[in-house]
Order: structure tokens, then C-alpha cells, then sequence
DNA sequence: GTGTCATGCGTAT
DNA sequence: TACGCCTGACACG
């Protein structure tokens, strides 16, 4: 489920298992061969989310950079270590954990200058929690006329919202998916800012994404949330809208599947 | 068993 | 706009 969240807590969760230790560095699939041995046994000095994207920074300033894509997925494993899946791409490992990472998108080795440009053509991540975060994302959705709905996922414009975010959020925001970024006001902008600190921060820490709230549905906390309870809009097409029972939509932007409640979105 | 789809994104056309 | 890449879950027969 790789949307910002989770990178953030696969950084928090693996700092805490494998950084300040020198680390085995293996690609027992072979097509990472070169940079895992670049960087075996060297010391781990941090591991870092932005956006979608995770570094890992080594004490010789060499960094692998890993995106997950739509299909990666990290395994955390303890002694006595199990045997390596075939599509391995990287192990890394302490004397006593290990992190099993297949089918990423991107894992590359960078030098300092190349891990700079991956970040230049990333907007604020609202796990970051910069400053101007909120006047960073209106001035980049100032500058397009596509849909809202097709603009939050624009890295450049905010870092680490994938799919369910984009319908989740602008459920949450009141915001028709359609109406062009640039139409949007700096008002609703600051407020998707806002909602996605707040949402991303709290799916953070449980690791999944619960966007209602729970008295909606006759519950009385999050975690009592059943799997389909936990979404407003996402994949619930034809499914009735569980504030105000309308029906939820489905359309497609971008070959892109976006969900959306019709009344309760038509803020433009 | 086979086919389809998916929480992503870069490149080519 | 289409395709390629990478993997796993699920529907269907």
C-alpha cells in the first residue's frame, strides 16, 4: 500500500532496527548486484521518507533510493533470518534484523549531488511538516488549469498522495474532482493541505488509511473500523454515500480510476 | 490454472 | 495517449 504513509513509517519502523549498525548489503535476485556490494558493511547514518521515495544514507555518502511503485513491498525479518524470496532486490541487515525489499519501482545507488535532484522535483510532503507547506501547494496549483483531481497527483505539487488519497481527501475537503486546480481557492487549498497533515500523520502511526469517522457509522473509535468501513469514496461506486446516502461516482482521469459522492462534492 | 486489476511513474509516440 | 516494468490478490472456470 504504497502511498506517503507508508514510506514515512517503513523510514521510522527500519531506523529503529538498522541505523548506526553496519549493515550486509545482498541482491539475491542479481539486478542490484553492483550497489549492494557499494555499500556492504558500511555503517547506515539515516534513513529518510520524502514523498513517495526513501534514502538511505551510508557513511562513504553513498545513498540508495528506493520507490516502491504500484507492487514493492518490504518485509521485516528477524534471526533466524527465513530464506530470501527469488525476486529479492535487497537485503539489508543488522546481526539481528533484516529488511527484504521486492519489486520496487526504483533502487539505485546515488551520490550526494543525485539524491539533490530527486528532491528538487519533489513539492512539500505534509509528513514534513513544512512551514509553507499550504502556500507551497497553492502557488503550484495556482499554475494549473487541469482538474483538482488530477493535480494533487502531481508530485511536485504535494508529495505522497496516491489514489485513495486524492478521492479520500477531496471527499473530506467537499471539493468536486473536476473543477481546475486553478479555480480552487486559496481557502479550500490551505484546508486539503490541512487534511492531509492531519489524515497522512494518523495513518502514519497505524499504517493504514482510515478516513471516517467512526461515530458515521455507529462506531466508536477507529479501530474498531471493519475493512470496509474505513473509506468515504474509494472503490465504493454505486455504494451509497455514507453521509448523506447519495450515490458514490467512479469516472476515470488520466486512465486513472478517481471516486467521488456528487452532493457531497459539489464545492467548486 | 488463467486472466485481470491495482495504492506508480518514466519513456516513447 | 500508450506502453513497459515490477508482484500479488482476487474472480472466474
Amino acid at each position: 500500500m504504497p502511498e506517503g504513509h507508508v514510506l514515512h513509517r517503513e523510514a521510522r519502523l527500519q531506523s529503529t532496527k538498522l541505523v548506526d549498525h553496519p549493515l550486509r548489503a545482498e541482491s539475491p535476485q542479481g539486478r542490484f548486484t553492483t550497489g549492494a556490494e557499494a555499500v556492504d558493511r558500511q555503517r547506515l547514518i539515516t534513513i529518510e521518507a520524502r514523498g513517495k521515495h526513501l534514502f538511505y544514507r551510508f557513511e562513504n555518502d553513498l545513498t540508495i533510493h528506493v520507490h516502491l511503485g504500484l507492487f514493492g513491498k518490504f518485509r521485516h525479518q528477524q534471526l533466524p533470518f527465513p530464506e530470501p524470496s527469488a525476486n529479492a532486490r535487497l537485503l539489508l541487515s543488522s546481526d539481528t534484523d533484516r529488511v527484504h525489499l521486492a519489486g520496487p519501482t526504483t533502487c539505485r545507488l546515488l551520490e550526494p549531488d543525485d539524491v539533490d535532484n530527486v528532491l528538487r522535483r519533489l513539492g512539500p510532503d505534509p509528513l514534513c511538516r513544512p512551514v509553507d507547506g499550504a502556500s507551497q501547494m497553492a502557488s503550484a496549483l495556482g499554475r494549473r488549469t487541469v482538474p483538482v483531481g488530477r493535480a494533487l497527483l502531481d508530485q511536485r505539487a504535494i508529495a505522497g498522495l496516491g489514489n485513495i488519497y486524492r478521492s479520500e481527501l477531496l471527499f473530506l475537503a467537499g471539493l468536486d474532482p473536476f473543477v481546475p486546480a486553478n479555480v480552487v481557492s486559496s481557502d479550500d487549498i490551505a484546508k486539503l493541505w490541512d487534511l492531509s497533515v492531519s489524515q497522512l500523520r494518523s495513518d502514519e502511526r497505524s499504517g493504514r488509511i482510515v478516513t471516517v469517522d467512526p461515530a458515521v457509522v455507529g462506531k466508536t473509535s477507529r479501530s474498531r473500523l471493519v475493512r470496509d468501513e474505513r473509506l468515504y469514496a474509494y472503490k465504493r461506486h454505486g455504494e451509497p454515500c455514507r453521509v448523506c446516502s447519495d450515490t458514490i461516482r467512479t469516472a476515470k482521469i488520466d486512465d486513472r480510476n478517481i471516486w467521488w459522492c456528487p452532493s457531497c462534492q459539489a464545492k467548486n
